[in-house]
RNA sequence: GGGCGCUUAGCUCAGUUGGUUCAGAGCACCUGCCUUACAAGCAGGGGGUCGUAAGUUCGAAUCUUACAGUGCCCA
């Protein structure tokens, strides 16, 4: 059979994915085994695939077939979540796109729109992600609006509500004028800009003159309803108990003091505008102030602006300047940078907005996800976000829960017509039922009740996600609640450490009193070189799927592991991939060697690739130790590292070309059916990395079984292994490069056959038929003393000689020795400061004494034997 | 403005309670090779005062302090 020179995954990775789905390999359903779990970070609706979710899914995907490699039952639940805002959007600009204005329809027909857009557009990215070769368990994928998960989301609002967790009231909000909805603290972004401030006049009452004001948003004027400034201000005492008149609209409103005033910023005089600032409105409240709300929900004025109704905020903004500049009431403009909030969600500047909201308080909630964090329970790697995460909790504030959107989930409080009354119930029955109950108007109908409006914020469902997904809110005690949870392994971004898995560990302890996973694993963001983000607007990010093509999924899931250490950023260019691709076909050209040959049954393994057995058997064991031990810490970049230097430089480097048969000759069948054992067990430690060609090659290598996969087969589990031995071939590796460097340095060809002489007591030479074999060596004779005329190394182990009838090169034979002398000289001269320091010697353990003596012995004998070999070839 | 991190080779990062020749890895770079698995490769090689300065110690990349630079979180 011609097997191509180069992998090609194209024609692979497809055909095995068909291959798991049909085998239905990834299904898990609890049994007795052990269980090891991860939820996905359920995507966006809208989302496509970009490269953060590459990296995030190849490290489940990885965690997920090693646990499974382990004998675990493995389950990856796959989902998406809603995403109010960004759907609401997408449908509101598609049906304006058909001339339809979400204004001129019901509640009812958007929604048939928005549910027709999700089943034409929505989750694509769960498609995208079978390419990336993620064994989820696809019949279980969730969405957070499932009747199952709706249900869940409602029941938790039900029950906060009744605990007196949730509470509705009238706060300063963060208004997305864009969205037309509030969003939570956590969905805005602060972002420094440079504007201007503006210093404006307002007269005062009964006076000729002035207080000047210095403001970032003059438009807010219009709503002004107070000027401040701090009682300690002498500048300002004689204003004490006066009225000024705000500009534009002559509202007379009062000068206040209060502490809050930085005498030093502007003016040190401050206008108050209680219903558009967050300090404002606190000043508003303790001095009893109006508040003007002059905003519609769009951000134009509106008529209690009174003048320029209807203009939008920014541009209302150039107007106004000019209007104050016209009546002379601008003082000046000054170049000003400040922190502009933007929405998280449409980039549109926030607007600190007055608004009756529904809240979730926060601090008992936040107790055990704090409590379990700090004490480890629930570890985070890496640990350094720990601080952050406390910082935040500390801090936390009530959660703004309600969105003024129509996509998600409505709010089931139900307002009793005509009266302030409502009630929160799960259905609207239940609704009417304890509006009868808790009014006493046994004759009130179902239509006397109004649902409230809004709909939930869409964390307020994922927040619930390792919980509901499992159903464990309508049913706790139920059998996959029961196996499955606390789930093992949570894989996110730091981004939304706070939106989402603080509030998952609040919602877990909440509902079922336990943490709901073991540990989080906090991945780096994928930048570009450059360190910008990757994004759309930029068009720094390529299309995963074309890497995909381009450099097989195996070769993009190394790329992107790589160079992604836990929580650190990755920047990420195409040579990563590439490196993957790279590093496919060195396995895959192994496996065409090994495959190649043929086994001679009558032959008898050679001493060389005997020993090359198990030395490398040795190898793995020590290098499944390591592996082990850093996916315990969750060094996953180190042990991808691992397993790449294992198979390309010990493996296909050293071990192959050991007991590679001379051409035209067969292997004996022994050696082959070992090294087979070998690369079969290779392929297992590779195959979370890369499942595609691991299940490729595993094919071919042996017949299996049919319906048969690597996936399924136990991976290598630690074993004690031969130091010693691992050790000794590293001394035989240090010889075969000295004769290789030797040959190229006085130009003898490889084919060249030599001999070389050793000087050393206590030798091990278990590895000198591999030595005579990869550095083409006649012979190895053991002398006593040195060897004249011939190129050396002098190291720990002892000397060696390679006799060489005409030395090529005298000079440089010299210079390397003399370079050795002064280094080792220079060496001695270290430790002979520390052996000669007293305090050294009295206060050092003995173990690092004696090191150090053994140093100093073992330098001065390889400095004595240096000097003779220089002195000899300076003779010549 | 408050808090928390980080600074080791050209780049991205390891370096586990201070002690083996501890200054490392991958990539990049340089030199030589189309050697019958692989040029997506093979054999070699150069490169760092461990941010700066002090301190603790017999001994510091590792511990302490200050400073500088840089990033993140929160307001």
């Amino acid at each position: 059979m011609e097997i191509a020179t180069k992998y090609n995954p194209l024609q692979v990775e497809d055909k095995w994915y068909q291959y798991w789905l049909k085998k239905g390999f990834f299904r898990s359903k609890p049994d007795e085994r052990q269980p090891y779990t991860i939820v996905i970070p359920p995507p966006n609706v809208t989302g496509v695939l970009h490269m953060g979710h590459m990296l995030n899914n190849t490290l489940q995907d990885l965690l997920i077939r090693r646990a499974r490699m382990s004998g675990k039952n493995a389950l990856w639940v796959p989902g998406i979540d809603h995403a109010s805002i960004a759907t609401e959007a997408r449908v509101v600009a598609k049906l304006k796109s058909e001339g339809i204005e979400k204004k001129d329809i019901s509640r009812e027909k958007f929604l048939e729109h928005a549910w027709e857009w999700k089943r034409k557009h929505g989750g694509i990215i769960l498609e995208q992600l079978k390419k990336l070769g993620a064994s989820c368990d696809w019949e279980r994928t969730k969405f957070t609006m499932d009747d199952d998960m709706s249900e869940s989301v409602i029941h938790v609002f039900v029950d906060l509500f009744n605990k007196k967790k949730i509470y509705r009231g009238v706060r300063m909000v963060n208004w997305d004028p864009s969205a037309k909805t509030a969003v939570s603290d956590e969905e805005v972004i602060y972002r420094e800009v440079k504007s201007k401030l503006y210093f404006v006049k307002y007269r005062i009452e009964d006076e000729d003159g002035f207080v000047t004001i210095a403001t970032t948003r003059p438009e807010t004027i219009l709503g002004d309803t107070a000027v401040c400034v701090n009682p300690a201000d002498e500048r300002f005492r004689h204003l004490k108990g006066k009225k000024v008149y705000v500009p534009l609209v002559n509202r007379l409103v009062p000068i206040i003091e209060d502490e809050y005033v930085d005498m030093a910023f502007g003016t040190g005089c401050l206008k108050i505008t209680p219903a558009h600032d967050i300090n404002d409105y606190e000043i508003g409240l303790r001095h009893k102030l109006d508040s003007i709300d002059i905003f519609n929900d769009d951000g134009t004025l509106n008529e209690k602006a009174e003048i320029l109704t209807g203009v939008d905020r920014f541009k209302a903004r150039g107007k106004i300047v000019k209007m104050l500049a016209e009546k002379g009431l601008l003082a000046k403009e000054e170049d000003y940078v400040n922190k502009i909030g933007y929405s998280e969600r449409t980039d549109a500047v926030i607007e600190p907005r007055l608004s009756m909201q529904w809240f979730l308080k926060m601090k008992d909630l936040a107790q055990p996800a704090l409590e379990n964090v700090m004490n480890d329970n629930i570890q985070l790697y890496p640990a350094k976000f720990k601080n952050t995460y406390r910082y935040w909790i500390e801090n936390v504030r009530d959660w703004c829960i309600s969105r003024q959107l129509w996509w998600g989930h409505r709010i089931p409080a139900y307002y009793i017509a005509g009266t302030n009354e409502f009630v929160v119930a799960e259905t609207p029955l239940k609704a009417l039922e304890k509006a009868k109950a808790e009014t006493g108007r046994t004759g009130l109908r179902q239509e006397d009740l109004i649902q409230d409006e809004d709909v939930l914020d869409t964390w307020f469902s994922s927040w619930l996600w390792p919980v509901s997904v499992f159903d464990g809110i309508r049913n706790p005690d139920n059998p996959d609640m029961k196996y499955y949870y606390p789930t093992d392994d949570l894989i996110t971004a730091p981004e939304i450490l706070f939106f989402w898995v603080a509030r998952m560990i609040m919602a877990g302890y909440e509902y079922t009193g336990k943490k709901p996973f073991h540990n989080v694993y906090l991945t780096g963001i994928v930048r570009d070189t450059r360190r910008r983000k990757m994004s759309k607007s930029l068009g720094n990010s390529p299309d995963p799927l074309k890497l995909i093509e381009k450099y097989g999924a195996d070769g993009v899931r190394v790329g992107m592991l790589l160079c992604s250490p836990a929580g650190n950023d990755l920047l990420f260019d195409e040579s990563l991939p590439e490196q993957g691709r790279n590093f496919a076909n060195k396995i895959w050209n192994a496996f065409r060697l090994v495959n190649s040959w043929q086994a001679d049954p009558k032959a008898l393994p050679g001493e060389a690739a005997r020993v090359a057995v198990t030395w490398f058997g040795e190898r793995m064991k020590q290098a499944v130790a390591e592996i082990e031990e850093d996916f315990n810490q969750y060094r996953i970049s180190e042990a991808l590292m691992t397993v790449y230097k294992l198979f390309w430089d010990e493996f296909a480097s050293w071990y192959l070309e050991l007991i590679k048969p001379a051409p035209g000759h067969h292997i004996d069948s022994h050696t082959l059916k070992a090294t087979k054992d070998l690369f079969e067990t290779l392929l297992k430690l590779l195959h979370p990395f890369m499942p595609f060609i691991t299940e490729e090659i595993w094919h071919l290598l042996s017949d299996r079984p049919a319906g048969n996969s690597i996936m399924n087969e136990s991976k290598p589990v630690i074993e004690a292994f031969d130091v010693k031995m691992i050790s000794a071939f590293e001394v035989a590796r240090e010889i075969i490069a000295f004769v290789r460097n030797t040959r190229k340095a006085n130009q003898i060809s490889p084919k060249e056959k030599l001999v070389l002489f050793i000087n050393a007591a206590d030798r091990d030479d278990d590895f000198d038929a591999a030595i005579i074999k990869l550095a083409h060596l006649s012979e190895i004779k053991q002398v006593d003393g040195k060897v004249e005329g011939a190129a050396s190394l002098i190291n720990r182990f002892g000397e060696f000689y390679i006799p060489l009838g005409e030395l090529h090169n005298y000079e440089a034979e010299l210079q390397k020795l003399e370079k050795e002398l002064t280094y080792m000289i220079g060496f001695l001269a270290s430790v002979m400061k520390k052996l000669s320091n007293d305090r050294f010697v009295s206060n050092a353990p003995g173990k690092v004494l004696e090191m150090e003596q053994k140093k100093k012995a073992d330098a001065e004998t390889k400095i004595k034997s240096l000097e003779e070999h220089i002195a000899d070839l300076k003779k010549k």
